[in-house]
DNA sequence: CAAGATTGAAATATCAATCTTG
DNA sequence: CAAGATTGATATTTCAATCTTG
């Protein structure tokens, strides 16, 4: 019986320094050496994979897990430096979406290699065959349970 | 060898996913329960085991990974609420102590119960025996791995 | 000068209110 | 009125500069 608390206890606590220690590390390399801040970054790599190179933020906002205003003003910067572009959505009229520059494609394609070794790096190549899918089942399990609301409705 | 890199690159996405979706989500039960922010917590958690509930600055803002002005901050308005008070050092005048006050005491064992309900209820009860223990032997790998002298315990 | 802590300026996030369109 | 997006006010964090003490 506590053989069940224990490790799971432990894995929540392992869990949030892993990902204290990861992000500003990561993070901080990226800007560094592309001069690409993270959260640019999985905007970017949001656009690329998507139809046309260009998203709703409606639904950008939802898969980032950000705030309407947040992504708004995330979108405002990409766009300042110009990365990202907006575009009027024909169909409905009070939508906008975010399409992906020559330039922001370009930023992507050099930071992908980059953070993706860095990644593997730091988090990827300490993960066995059996661990890695174990933590793909156990968090797909923790990811499905969260309401729905906490994933799309925020202001 | 390619059958490494898909799972090990899920679990990275999952990964990012469930501390987006539940930091936030623990984050704001809190506050809405007992009115203390989650970062409120970890730095009262820390005070609690600390040897007579009071910590320098400086090794809280490194065990809670937060920069020398985010604490000295997060410090501030702690100590207006009067969770915790500042107490300086008689060996070296230079430095300060953050110490746990009745109030900041009570606040905490009034958190703490409601808290780890809720890491159960939205992650731990999500783990399989076998999946928290492999969680916990890769993410120790991955921790143990980044500078070393910042690792300490939240929750 | 170096180390511990604080302060000012800037970045980025959120909530609530607002504007526009359906 | 409801939905998509933006704006204003506010909160929290970081970086760089500063103050104090060793």
């Amino acid at each position: 019986m506590n053989d069940n608390v224990e490790p799971a206890r432990q894995a929540w606590r392992l869990f949030l320094q892993a990902q204290a220690v990861l992000l500003p590390q990561l993070s901080e390399q990226l800007e560094k050496e592309i001069g690409l801040p993270l959260t640019w970054y999985d905007v970017l790599a949001q656009l690329k994979t998507a139809p046309c190179h260009k998203r709703r933020l409606q639904d950008l906002g939802q898969c980032l897990l950000l705030s309407k205003s947040g992504l708004t003003r995330r979108i405002d910067r990409m766009e300042e430096r110009g990365l990202v572009k907006r575009e009027g959505c024909a169909e409905d009229r009070r939508g906008a979406f975010a399409v992906l520059t020559p330039a922001g494609h370009d930023a992507l394609e050099q930071a992908i290699p980059v953070h993706l070794a860095a990644v593997h790096e730091h988090f990827m190549k300490y993960l066995s065959d059996d661990e890695a899918n174990a933590m793909v089942s156990a968090l797909t399990k923790v990811v499905d349970a969260a309401p729905p609301d906490v994933i799309c409705g925020r202001s």
